[in-house]
DNA sequence: GCGGTGACTGACA
DNA sequence: CTGTCAGCCACCG
């Protein structure tokens, strides 16, 4: 099958980020299955609009806010995660310890 | 095909 | 702890 649709797997690993966790980057390219792609990931949630997308519970590796500390995103971001009980400090949230296989059975299934 | 860019990452000082 | 450097990959003109 030719699965050019990164963006679907993607945007499908944000989706099943259950609320008052967060993710990085990395970490969502690699449960798509496109290691190396955080970049893509990041601009795959500038791009996409649609379907309510948990965007917000995506940060960097540090767990650190990807946007500019006092930007209008970077505040919402924040205002969201801690509205899920995300404990926000200093613009950093604490990072869930979750392998990928979790992650894989969430999206693919329990197989 | 080329160079610049970016919601990134890891290593190093 | 902060700041800098190099590597990474997809997109755009």
């Amino acid at each position: 099958m030719s699965g050019s649709d990164g963006r679907a797997r993607i945007v499908a690993v944000v989706a099943a980020i259950p609320a008052g966790q967060v993710r990085g980057y990395g970490q969502v390219a690699l449960a798509a299955g496109l290691p190396g792609r955080a970049r893509w990931v990041a601009r795959i949630l500038a791009e996409h609009d649609g379907p309510a997308l948990p965007w917000h519970r995506v940060v960097r590796s540090d767990g650190r806010i990807a946007f500019a500390p006092g930007s209008a995103q970077w505040r919402e971001q924040v205002a969201r995660l801690q509205g899920e009980g995300v404990t926000v400090k200093s613009g950093r949230v604490k990072l869930a310890n979750a392998s990928v296989s979790d992650v894989d059975r969430a999206i693919w299934g329990p197989e």
